[in-house]
DNA sequence: CTTACATTGGAAAGCGCTTTCCACGCTATA
DNA sequence: TATAGCGTGGAAAGCGCTTTCCAATGTAAG
């Protein structure tokens, strides 16, 4: 059915090799007009090269998986299309798959691409604080095997690459700049306990509190996503008492400040302050962290904590397609005081 | 270095075809007692089958490739995430690419794909309304060799299948709610002119303003981005006359209705809004498309044509890998009267 | 006790490429 | 004129599987 290289080459009139040769780069080049005349019989014929077959014959497949936890999450999303970018620029394709969360099925992912042979894994999706032993050995293996790993956050593999990401001095930063601004009273919406990424950046929060010398009135831990910071915060508001940010309750101490994990918690918490029939900034304040394009049309616009991801996830891609990697590569960000929270005259 | 079938079966004391039949489903068997020892060989090595050697012999790849304009786009990352849903469950795994609005990069894309014989192609990107004739030729082959092909939109290849989503239809229902609900004054953010999808939607909208006797103020194309519908609402305020819709011009006539043609434009444009001190709905009114993921926390809340995103993802998928698809599946939505626009009270 | 027929495991032929050798015909050198 | 050396194209051996035949065994029927 389908056009092989040997039909171009029988049409060429050259053996399997020469047409192996000219067609797919090689070392050696065969003379200009046999060259060129492979690349005619190719074209005429439309052959498009098998590239399961050419994995097999090269062991290397040109393939990179790439495992995030929801692909529809606007932070994973824009990491994904970082890597993208740059997989595509080297001629790798992406094999995508979601994890839902879930360990197991992150494991399933990271065998599949095993089965695929793909050149590197890039797992995008949060690092667990107590590293998973049965995807370390299977990842263990991969590598083993000539897999190159990179993630986000170090797994506790030494030989699998890491993109750093200033998950808790970013925190710090951004929790001291509202303590600076003048904030005092803050409570955290802390995202699931068990993920790497969201337990750094609440550390990050509490860290910069007690440096100030301030507790948080509430950690409330929850889903790492809307939902979650939603519910997270309307049990917040439970917790501390029905009206405890109201304005007219406030203390001279100024308005609570919930400090939310990543951004699309803080947007959900906004969400939930609304339905409560409070005003962000004015009665509570909300800050964020990623800095996902999503908020570009927000509002109130969200002060957060800028992490560049499409550039993670450039950064992940190259870390894994490059050969000759270098270690782990740090990421800071920046904090963006906006309308949500520390600004000025609010 | 890895662990290969032959492995496997050297230290199972069998033979290749025997492995091979147990370790991957096959029509024929081995008796139970030799096939245990097999799977116990394979466990006890960590043998993972190799599945570009498997798509070679079998010639079929469990591979399925989605190509997106742009991963990070909510519409599209959501249907993504139905897609690798619905594969994910067959055991297919989804090759990704990003044609970020270029025809090129797409066909790039399509080709790559043929190139690692995905079994599947799904095409969630809008058609133009000119189907591009190299692409259509190499989709042809495609699906002459054995491959499948789903878009969202016809493609105007007879043996692709397609999933008919009603963008005309829907349109014109939510702009004769909106009609009804009162609104008499309407601007038209189309989006790109040569995006299929875009346009149904455009001509849904002034199909339903002519069928209540009404011609739109302005109708203006851009950007399928949330910055295309920012620019174009500031476009169209400027066509209109700097304050044309401010509250003190109103006429007796009801305020100005931006109909998007798809939910990031209405954002964008409702951001635009905003930035001019005008405020949504009370000076401007404006309705979107699709009903994105997003929207759950957005303020105010957008009027919007929901559309099942994620199950069309799937319904793709299924189409994409069912051998014994049936024809155009449509897909219909919802009006959504929210916040933004038509809410009876604004 | 044969003969016929399932069963079942194995040998081997691909699947479509890449790449190592080889053999061949040149040119440059002695 | 003989010889070493180089540039070129081709034959063939894999890469790791699947699957078609085959042969050998066991069982039931005659």
């Amino acid at each position: 059915m389908t056009v092989t290289l040997s039909d171009v080459a029988r049409r060429a009139g050259v053996s399997l090799a020469t047409a192996s040769r000219v067609v797919n780069g090689s070392e050696r080049i065969p003379a200009a007009a046999i060259a060129d005349r492979v690349r005619a019989a190719a074209a005429e014929l439309g052959y498009v090269a098998n590239a399961q077959a050419q994995a097999l014959a090269r062991s290397a497949t040109r393939l990179v998986g790439l495992v995030v936890h929801d692909i529809a999450d606007p932070y994973f999303s824009t990491i994904a299309r970082g890597v993208q970018r740059w997989a595509g620029q080297q001629g790798q394709q992406v094999l995508l798959a979601s994890s839902d969360h879930d360990p197991a099925a992150e494991l399933d992912a990271v065998t599949a691409f095993m089965s695929y042979r793909t050149d590197a894994i890039v797992l995008a999706g949060s690092r667990l604080r107590t590293p998973d032993p049965a995807l370390n050995q299977t990842l263990a293996g991969y590598i083993a095997g000539g897999g190159r790993v990179v993630s986000l956050g170090a797994t506790g593999i030494p030989e699998a690459q890491h993109v750093d990401i200033a998950n808790e001095t970013g925190a710090f930063a951004l929790a001291t700049e509202l303590v600076s601004l003048g904030l005092q009273r803050f409570a955290i919406l802390a995202g699931p306990e068990q993920l790497a990424t969201a337990w750094q950046r609440a550390t990050g929060f509490l860290r910069a509190l007690a440096s100030a010398g301030l507790a948080p009135l509430a950690v409330l831990p929850g889903g790492f996503t809307s939902r979650g910071g939603y519910d997270a915060a309307l049990e917040c508001m439970v917790r501390l008492g029905g009206a405890a940010a109201r304005p007219d309750q406030r203390t001279q101490e100024g308005p609570l400040c919930l400090l939310a994990a990543n951004d699309v918690m803080a947007l959900g918490a906004i969400t939930a302050m609304r339905s409560l029939g409070l005003s962000v900034p004015r009665d509570v304040q909300v800050a964020g962290f990623d800095d996902i394009p999503t908020l570009r049309d927000h509002s109130p616009e969200l002060t957060t904590y800028r992490l560049p991801l499409e550039e993670i996830g450039q950064v992940a891609a190259k870390l894994a397609l490059a050969a000759d990697a270098v270690g782990p590569v740090h990421i800071d960000g920046d904090v963006l005081i906006r309308e949500s929270a520390g600004r000025p005259g609010h």
